[in-house]
DNA sequence: AGCGTAATACGAGAGTTATCGTACGAGTCT
DNA sequence: AGACTCGTACGATAACTCTCGTATTACGCT
């Protein structure tokens, strides 16, 4: 039977409580562009998106490893609903660690990219 | 016959225009606990640091390492006075590209030293 | 000129990261 | 059950980073 709402599966993965979030660390998961943008699409489109829904220039594999350093270091939520894993923005614990953190990098990613006149998203 | 105002030295050091600042570079430059000391301490003690002024926990030559990558990530700005060498954070050109950054990041940084019960800080 | 100090350059080592390819596991649909 | 999809795991490799030690350059002072 199928249920209506897909429960999220009971494989569980691994995250870092708010208390252990670093700085250093968000600094660096942001640091790559590739991930830099995930982060903003993230933000822009809510959260509820699949990784699939990434249109991404890297191998599966490697956007695998980016979400995984995204989920470490504590800036994104992941959740397995079904085959798909539903990743957020952690939004609730940056704020609360870093009031007006996320925002201001937010920001400064747009301010970069209007300037150099590239979206920086996946495409239209 | 020695001028009063040692003036700064010819010796030319290559730091990137406003314009060719990136974020991620900045993040990245950030991202290593050393560094993000090293800015701390400039943001709080003002803008004529020498590099010899900072107690850091490795050797010269490592020092020097790290504030070349910040240096050349644009966010600190460096001239030759003499055999010293003066360090200064970009603050208007970090706020101009970006308003509220770097604020934002020192005040994360602050925070997250608070709670840790680690200032960070080189020590009196 | 010669000495001392501040910082760099260069080379080397260990560790980390980004990327890929292939093989595998979990879940859904027919 | 079988096939298909989404994502993971495990190597492997190349590139980069942090760290150091030693040699070197630039500057100020005696």
């Amino acid at each position: 039977m199928t249920p209506a709402v897909p429960a999220t599966s009971s494989r569980a993965l691994p995250h870092p409580p708010r208390e252990e979030i670093r700085l250093e660390a968000v600094l660096h998961a942001l640091s790559d562009p590739l991930r830099l943008r995930i982060v903003r699409e993230l933000a822009a489109d809510g959260d509820e998106l699949t990784c699939s829904q990434f249109v991404l220039p890297v191998t599966k594999s490697t956007s695998t490893h980016h979400f995984r350093v995204l989920r470490e270091a504590g800036v994104i939520r992941q959740v397995y609903r079904g085959t798909a894993k539903m990743n957020g923005l952690r939004r609730d614990d940056l704020d609360g660690l870093f009031p007006g953190l996320l925002d201001a990098l937010l920001a400064a990613a747009e301010r970069q990219a209007a300037r150099l006149g590239t979206t920086g998203r996946t495409g239209p």
